[in-house]
DNA sequence: GCAAAAGTGTTTCTTGTACACCCATGA
DNA sequence: TCATGGGTGTACAAGAAACACTTTTGC
């Protein structure tokens, strides 16, 4: 009776930023997540995150990889990472089913081709979420939100080259408030985040200065502002 | 083929903070881990996490509880939460095994009795481990140490009411260097995170000042220091 | 030249560290 | 009164935020 027949499925919050129509009918630039809307019961019509069942011969990490996969192309996901497990009893219907979480994001720069059944949804108004979808995106929000502050990770929503205002539309986005341009480079620089590519790119439509492009020192998650407080003595 | 007999265990990793027999005959205070000595192949001898496997009707927390309730007295478990994943099809001999991880913390006041085969080691000088448990335990210690740092997550660890040298020591134990006492209180009490009782102990077998009381403000964990850099304006 | 965008410099504030000095107790 | 531990105050440094000012482009 202890351990009859428990299922293991992961969902992957993928997160990128894109623009999104505004209520006025001009765009504004949001962080989005990928849903697919399920055309079957349970809960048909509501929106779930990309995921499935987990293979015998496969570990969590593959799996999310493999079943991406099927909704955008994987070499799109510059960063995938573990997020927590959901574990109730009820949270589905029909077998008792796990859900292992993660978070995956996808650079700004591009643009998949999704399935019919798929699409971005600005994270600040989602839809009717399935079971409790909608919980795992909130928790991968704040994980990306806190994450920016102290590690290199906004590499994964970044293009290979950018400006520091492309740069700084990509922190408001994901984090929801502005911020200053000037000291998001100093802090980045400081830290060693930031390497100036010495080019620049063209100037805008309106004129102004070119901007000089950066990248990312590494595209590995790093963290970089390791204690607050309470740091080893030296 | 693709789900046939996957099996989900819990594992906790338990630290205290305890006096352990030093090299020079002498004890010295250090974080230690709850370990129980396996007696049956695989791996006979090695010693392991407590754990077991997840029943149908329960979830990942209360799993948790009812395992640690096997070897210790679960009322002395101040604090316990979600790690990360273990799920390499290969991780341990037999049916495939998908492993949960949890902290668990007790509070240095408390020894609580232990079964026959379960022993506190200090986490400086682990026994011979049993399959990944080894990373599990270092996995739990980073962790540990980075939330001392920005959360209030020490409650698990500290007494009802303690001195600021006893916190001072705890600290030290959970971050593996010294840290001064004077700070400590500083950067607690402008958090919030310590409350005075108003009272004072009796001073030492040597003399000395008595020293106040404090107690943790808040028994939950609460992030106290949410953004080191990127915070929103205002 | 002017507007627009990018980049630099300066000031101020907060937070944390280091350390010297004062306080309360037991023997 | 002295050793011992506890507590306070002050000086210093680093990091980050705010904002004014300069530079480089298109028109």
């Amino acid at each position: 009776m202890t351990h009859g027949s428990t299922l293991h499925e992961v969902l992957i919050v993928v997160f990128q930023v894109r623009r999104f129509p505004d209520t006025h009918g001009g765009t504004k630039t949001e962080l989005g997540v990928l849903l697919w809307q399920r055309a079957l019961d349970p809960q048909a019509g509501t929106w779930s995150l990309p995921g499935g069942r987990l293979h015998d011969d496969e570990d969590l990490t593959t799996s999310a990889r493999r079943q991406l996969a099927e909704k955008v192309d994987v070499r799109e996901v510059a960063h995938l990472e573990q997020l927590s497990v959901f574990s109730d009893p009820h949270r589905v219907p029909g077998p008792r089913t796990i859900a292992s979480t993660y978070l995956g994001l996808v650079p700004i720069s591009s643009d998949p081709r999704l399935p019919e059944d798929t699409a971005w949804h600005p994270v600040s108004d989602l839809p009717a979420m399935s079971f409790d979808h909608g919980i795992m995106v909130e928790n991968a929000r704040t994980r990306l939100a806190a994450k920016l502050s102290y590690t290199n990770i906004a590499f994964g929503l970044a293009p290979a080259e950018f400006a520091m205002s492309t740069l700084r539309e990509i922190y408001c986005a994901a984090l929801g408030y502005q911020v200053d341009a000037t000291n998001l480079q100093r802090v980045l620089k400081r830290r060693d985040v930031l390497t100036p590519t010495g080019t620049t790119a063209p100037s805008g439509r309106a004129g102004g200065r070119p901007p000089a492009l950066f990248r990312f020192t590494e595209s590995r998650l790093r963290v970089t502002d390791e204690f607050a407080a309470l740091r080893p003595p030296g």
